[in-house]
DNA sequence: CGGGTCGCATTTTTT
DNA sequence: ATGCGACCCG
């Protein structure tokens, strides 16, 4: 790592005292600092938390303590614009009128009496583009929900309304409720799902015509990793003397430039300085990327988004037939959209312009992977005759969670104003309380959680949300010693089991025979095959007419278990077998190699039976595959890694999950640990856009709560390199009396 | 060329 | 504590 990258690092943990093991008396950082004062001028953000802090009782702290963060003149200057665009919306009122001349009493829904008038608005407005602000749980999808409904029951053709979500259950659930509501079997004939399996579906259905092999594969973050990771043992940027960012580094910054449509080069020099050489050889990976994936017939997920923007701008035709057959559109989560996605929804919308956009910028979370809350700020620029409807009453917390929430986003200096409020009258108050230890504050967190399972509260009524996902250890093992069933969403998934994916390898490799990755990651299975030996069986795959004979390796010792594989492939692939069997002969093949590698084989296989128990479900190999990539069978990992999966509604089991799986879900009881100052906000946060983007996390977690919201700290934390110690910032802004506060008062 | 062992750096979030 | 990469031996 070049010197920059080190004292980026090190100031970026201003909050952070550094433990010394052996002399308390000398702080590390302040050595440090000296050290770095004498080569380089010092910034504000440099400064070192003095010693004398740490005595502060709670309640005299104040956000003096958190360094100012740097701002750039630019950063400035966006600021005050969104501001701006923000302030102008104001200004625009829905105009009522539409809504009082309209003549439901032929409907068989009588929205005017289920929506409250803002809602309404925003269902009724539907030939012109609509821009919905929806505070958190302000009844975002019963708009999405009641203008579909509403659309169709004016007649629109249900196969030209497209519903893109942020996840495939949110649209399965949305459709769901329509057909209810309407009890119209026409309602499944509405495009719903992800922006990934929409363009997946699509390119898939005019591959010809766009140019594309009909036979892609779509492969996750993993084996895109993957990929990566053999380019560059390929290309020796491994050699000792470089200090070479690894894989996963690599694929982060390749796929956050892809998704702000920038260049490695920039998002280098801003995000990852200390990389600088490298761009070069990283402007080469990806070069070597995006050839190695179409040799292999492979997108990944920033394909699936360039793709279909490309083919939209580039070939007229397909943008015609796209812009009408989906006349009708809506964008839930529009916050999180990057500019890719941003694109397509205005290339496909740009025609009939019947667009509604549906989002809270407070809630946008996802900047990490190119997410850019600008989308939903602008949208009024883009389209100027759009409607706003801003919905702000709520109907999921309490009025004290609301006070407390709404002073976290008060505190924020970018986004629209919006002041929730609510009905709903209750006693409780948000707690805070700061514990000991890590495990004390388990234990305190659990010990409440006996107490509203005791008053009758169901499990499936209460969530641990974390920031980040091993912040959960210590809960997780308390919960397991008392005996509490638990399912920990968000963390690791049943798609990213080894054997599951082994066994997907091959099946795929059925579908689609140049899928380099997943021959990578079966022939090395092969004794005597290494990373050199499998490119080569590899490459002679690929241009080969009989993908599953290797004679050219006749001689070769491994040539009898090569051939074995390859007779198993070609009986799978053929049409004949169903999508089952096909995963019964690949099971058959590669129960004994499981055997032969792992004791808990046995424990394993469960989870091969769950695989070829979902496959049942569908009939088309290349469906499932998709499915499997974008949206995996399930999230959710029962606890102690037994293998069951459990798709139902666990009513029996408490959550725990991290911050952003939870979007969008609410739970009666929610519990946010480790909010420590370096923890949440994470420390990575080092600038005012990163640090905003915490104060959203926080903002999300928090407004999951219906009744009560409890948020915890232990007194300190050790990290591997860092000692964190003062409360979350956002806990220090919020008025005091927007919550109680128990546990150890002072800092000691 | 492949497989094993040691030491070092590492912990954000995910379609 | 853990996983990954570098290094070494067969």
């Amino acid at each position: 790592m070049g010197l920059i990258g080190r004292i980026r690092r090190g100031f970026s943990k201003e909050n952070q005292v550094e433990p010394s093991k052996h002399d308390p008396g000398i702080n590390r950082n302040e050595l440090l600092d000296r050290f770095l004062g004498q080569i380089m001028p010092r910034e504000p953000e440099n400064r070192t938390l003095s010693a004398n802090l740490e005595n502060v009782g709670f309640n005299e702290l104040s956000t003096d303590i958190f360094p100012a963060l740097p701002v750039s003149t630019k950063l400035e200057k966006k600021i005050s614009e969104l501001q701006r665009i923000a302030g102008s919306i104001e200004k625009r009122v829905p105009d009522l009128r539409l809504i009082t001349h309209i003549d439901f009493s032929r409907l068989k829904v009588n929205y005017a009496h289920t929506l409250n008038p803002a809602q309404l608005a925003g269902v009724v407005s539907t030939d012109k583009p609509v821009l919905c602000i929806a505070g958190a749980g302000s009844g975002k999808t019963r708009i999405i929900v009641h203008r579909v409904s509403y659309l169709i029951e004016k007649g629109v053709d249900p196969r030209a309304i497209l519903l893109l979500t942020f996840t495939r259950k949110a649209a399965e659930e949305m459709l769901q409720r329509v057909e209810t509501l309407l009890q119209d079997k026409n309602v499944g004939k509405v495009t719903g799902g992800t922006f990934h399996s929409f363009s997946s579906h699509v390119l898939r259905k005019y591959a010809n015509m766009l140019n594309l092999p009909p036979d892609f594969t779509i492969v996750d973050n993993s084996d895109s990793e993957d990929i990566i990771d053999l380019i560059r043992t390929e290309l020796k940027f491994n050699s000792k003397d470089q200090r070479f960012p690894k894989k996963g580094r690599i694929y982060d910054i390749i796929s956050y430039s892809r998704n702000r449509q920038s260049t490695i080069r920039d998002i280098v020099l801003r995000q990852y300085s200390g990389l600088e050489e490298k761009i070069p050889d990283l402007e080469l990976i990806h070069s070597a990327y995006t050839r190695y994936k179409k040799a292999s017939h492979i997108l990944d997920f920033d394909d699936l988004m360039e793709d279909l923007n490309e083919s939209l701008k580039t070939n007229p035709k397909f943008r015609e037939i796209m812009q009408d057959t989906y006349q009708y559109i809506m964008v839930d989560e529009f916050q999180d959209t990057n500019a890719v996605q941003n694109e397509i929804v205005m290339a496909i919308a740009g025609k009939h312009r019947r667009l509604m956009v549906v989002g809270d910028d407070s809630q946008s979370i996802y900047a990490f992977r190119g997410a850019d809350y600008e989308n939903i700020l602008r949208f009024p620029q883009v389209f100027p005759e759009c409607v706003v409807v801003k919905i702000e009453e709520n109907y999921r917390s309490n009025q004290q969670i609301l006070d407390f929430t709404n002073c976290i986003i008060d505190h924020a200096c970018i986004g629209y104003r919006k002041k929730l409020f609510t009905r709903q009258v209750s006693r409780h108050m948000p707690v805070v309380h700061r514990a000991f230890g890590q495990d004390d504050e388990a234990v305190f967190i659990v010990d409440r959680i006996m107490e509203l399972i005791e008053t009758g509260v169901p499990l499936n009524q209460i969530a641990v949300l974390n920031r980040a996902d091993w912040h959960n250890r210590y809960i997780q093992a308390e919960l397991s010693k008392r005996g509490i069933p638990y399912v920990v969403v968000g963390g690791f998934r049943f798609n990213e089991r080894m054997h599951v994916r082994d066994v997907v390898a091959f099946l795929r490799l059925t579908f689609n025979p140049y899928d380099a990755v997943s021959w990578h990651r079966v022939l090395k299975y092969i004794g005597g095959i290494g990373q050199i030996t499998a490119s080569n069986v590899i490459s002679s795959i690929q241009s080969n007419s009989n993908r599953f004979s290797f004679d050219a390796f006749k001689q070769k010792k491994f040539y009898d278990e090569l051939h074995e594989m390859g007779v198993m492939l070609s009986k799978a692939s053929q049409p004949v077998y169903s999508l089952a069997q096909k995963l019964d002969i690949i099971r058959d093949y590669y129960t004994p190699l499981l055997k032969g590698r792992e004791d808990d084989y046995l424990q394993r296989m469960q989870d091969i039976e769950v695989l070829v128990d979902l496959s049942k479900k569908y009939k088309d190999i290349d469906r499932f595959l998709s499915d499997f990539a974008l949206d995996p069978p399930s999230k959710r990992i029962a606890d102690q890694g037994t293998p069951l999966i459990d798709e139902g509604e666990e009513a029996g089991k408490i959550t725990v999950s991290t911050v952003h799986s939870a979007k969008g879900l609410e739970w009666y009881a929610v519990f946010i640990p480790h909010a420590l100052d370096g923890m949440f906000p994470s420390n990575r946060a080092t600038d005012i856009e990163e640090m905003e983007e915490e104060r959203r996390l926080f903002y999300v977690a928090c407004s999951r709560a219906k009744e009560e919201l409890y948020i915890t700290l232990p007194r300190n934390i050790y990290s591997y390199d860092a000692f964190f110690h003062l409360p979350s910032r956002f806990l220090v802004e919020i008025d005091r009396d927007k919550y109680i506060f128990g546990g150890l008062a002072r800092f000691e």
